[in-house]
DNA sequence: AACGCGTGGAG
DNA sequence: TCTCCAAGCGT
């Protein structure tokens, strides 16, 4: 099974941004593979790339990341979601460097900020060619199919790491753990697989009753409630936008965002500061457990900024997705007037 | 253990 | 429009 698997990358595994080539002399660097697997949490292929290039252009050994501002790597994170991420990597760099580089095995990585036991295994076998099995979407998916697994996830997750750590080869481990994702990326997918081109088609218990595209089941989701909120765009006459820093923890903890109402049923809401404000329109978002409906807020306004709000200059890209779609919408209305002067 | 935590693309 | 989902982690 891994030999094929082994086989089929060695001819067709993906060319990215973060890997070095199969049978390749070059050593993978440990800092762009953990910078690489903690963008790739949960997220694309093709939303990380860009991301990937502008960091490590900017930073590109671990002491340099480590050194960077906070607001300019939150800045730079924006857009790419999971903001958690964001604060935990220069968390994480910050300790690298201060021991001198990455740990090399599983239980030293382990024990970094934002390094769980997927990407603490991922690092360790791509990276340090350890011999650790490593389990994300892709794996899950499958080994679910493989051994026809009909247990719904999460509750089968320890039969499915058990399938993949009896399957994980001493040696090229690293190549191994890539092979299974790229397999499950782009022949073992999740809605149509691609089973007739499949190097595992032999053994594969799902695609020989037929249910491959069924697995692996997952249990039902919750559905997402609806929120209300509002938020004020508000621009000062040299061009400053009034902004608050919000809290490290939490939904969009650490970004930049416009002040406003909370989000629920029915919100209080009141300016940050007094004069003209119209409504310009609202805009939607939905976040991972619910629905947002932000009503926009905009005008022209002077004055002392409260507490927690401060103006200053702002450059619409380093606004998480949702913020940004409130100044997109308040930009095109004559209230704040962005393109007159 | 279950839930909070983003976003954009595919179907 | 709507649901699902993509190389998960922290609490």
């Amino acid at each position: 099974m891994s030999t094929a698997l082994l086989a089929w990358y060695d001819a067709n595994a993906r060319v990215l941004p973060w890997r070095v080539p199969p049978r390749s002399d070059e050593r993978p660097d440990p800092y762009r593979i953990w910078l690489s697997e903690v963008m790739l949490q949960q997220t694309t292929v093709a939303a990380v790339k860009d991301y990937f290039a502008t960091f490590t252009r900017l930073w590109p050994t671990v002491e340099a990341l480590a050194a960077a501002k906070d607001e300019d790597v939150m800045a730079r994170w924006a857009g790419l979601g999971y903001y958690a991420r964001a604060r935990n990597l220069l968390k994480c760099a910050r300790a690298v460097a201060e021991r001198g580089g990455f740990p090399d095995t599983v239980e030293g990585l382990r024990a970094l900020p934002g390094i769980g036991p997927y990407t603490a295994a991922a690092v360790a076998a791509i990276a340090f060619g350890r011999p650790e099995t490593v389990v994300d979407g892709n794996v899950e998916r499958v080994m679910a199919r493989l051994h026809a697994v009909q247990e719904p996830l999460p509750a089968s997750k320890p039969v499915l790491v058990a399938h993949a750590a009896a399957l994980t080869p001493e040696a090229r481990a690293g190549d191994y753990a890539q092979a299974v994702m790229d397999l499950g990326a782009t022949i073992c997918t999740p809605k149509s697989p691609a089973c007739g081109i499949c190097p595992c088609r032999a053994p594969c218990k799902a695609r020989a009753e037929g249910i491959a595209a069924e697995l692996p089941r997952k249990t039902p989701k919750k559905p997402k409630p609806v929120r209300l909120g509002h938020v004020f765009v508000i621009r000062r006459e040299d061009g400053a936008f009034l902004l608050e820093r919000r809290p490290d923890r939490g939904l969009l903890g650490g970004m930049l965002g416009w002040p406003g109402s909370d989000w629920g049923e029915a919100p209080e809401f009141a300016p940050p500061v007094a004069g003209a404000l119209e409504e310009v329109g609202e805009v939607r978002h939905t976040f991972t457990h619910f629905h947002l409906i932000l009503r926009v807020h905009a005008g022209r306004v002077d004055g002392a900024a409260p507490d927690g709000l401060g103006w200053q200059r702002l450059s619409p890209a380093a606004l998480p997705t949702v913020m940004r779609k409130a100044y997109d919408l308040a930009a095109t209305s004559p209230a704040l007037n962005v393109a007159g002067d």
